[in-house]
DNA sequence: TATTGTTATACTCTATAACTATA
DNA sequence: TATAGTTATAGAGTATAACAATA
């Protein structure tokens, strides 16, 4: 009976899911930044200079939280707010030499990272976890309520 | 060149992280649980009622966290401190019979998310996706640093 | 009147250090 | 002297509500 392997299915995503996370983690402390932080400036390296209110949309996160996100940003040198053009009510977060600097390692770290997941498996396995993945992936999205996130 | 479907699995697997720790939050706030909460009530159902000590040790968290992850609980209801017999310096954490409860219907909530991420699915997709997780939790095992929770 | 961002406040998880009660 | 757990304190992420400045 094939159900008798679930557990073990279940259990291997769950404990991917922990030492992903803690992988990264670690990783990212070595450049001064938390998950939080660098998923914001992940977010803004894709849409460049940015109000605060627009990268709550796109986090899926309150403005209050943003604040607190580029505060400390700022206290560690990553970005600074400039003045918005146009609107002066608004600021707009943008990387200093320094942060761009990190996001681009971050973008090698991250080639080493597939190196070693991926680097050594056969074209086989691979190819039938990515499905599986993508499968697994379309059915937890079909599940979960109204993608918030806008 | 396969390469080019690396990014993909990568993404895949971040995503899958995200969704599956929302799913996971929302699902355990349901009950009334965070995901730390929760996380002790396993380690103790495996267990049995333990000191703070030992959950301590097989969660790797400090003692400070166990003791507020234990306050909350108990003021929640899922768990009473009991005195430990033979040492009066520690205390044993205990299921309630709301906490029992809990935790057996989580159970079945694991078994019909089970059925939902695996169940409409091929035995080769499947099996593909077992040996792909397996492979890279393999990898990811063997590139972390010692492993700390002991 | 509506929006941008901040201050005020609060809750959760996490930790280290100091301290109490026991071994 | 060493251990179990708590109090004190702190930092990070998250949130809502009230408020300021500007649209």
């Amino acid at each position: 009976m094939r159900r008798d392997r679930y557990p073990d299915a279940l259990g291997l995503l769950l404990e991917l899911v922990v030492l992903l996370n803690e992988d990264m983690t670690r990783s990212l402390a070595r450049d001064g930044l938390t998950v939080s932080r660098a998923g914001l400036l992940w977010r803004l390296r894709e849409s460049g200079p940015s109000s605060q209110q627009a990268l709550a949309n796109t986090l899926g996160v309150s403005a209050r939280t943003v604040t607190g996100l580029v505060d400390s940003l700022v206290a560690t040198g990553f970005v600074t707010r400039e003045p918005h053009p146009g609107d002066r009510r608004a600021t707009l977060v943008t990387f200093t030499p320094h942060g761009t600097e990190v996001m681009e390692s971050m973008r090698s770290q991250q080639v080493e990272f597939t190196e070693l997941l991926f680097g050594d498996m056969s074209d086989a396995r691979f190819d039938g976890l990515v499905d599986g993945l993508a499968d697994v992936l379309g059915r937890i999205r079909a599940h979960l309520p109204p993608p918030s996130p806008a």
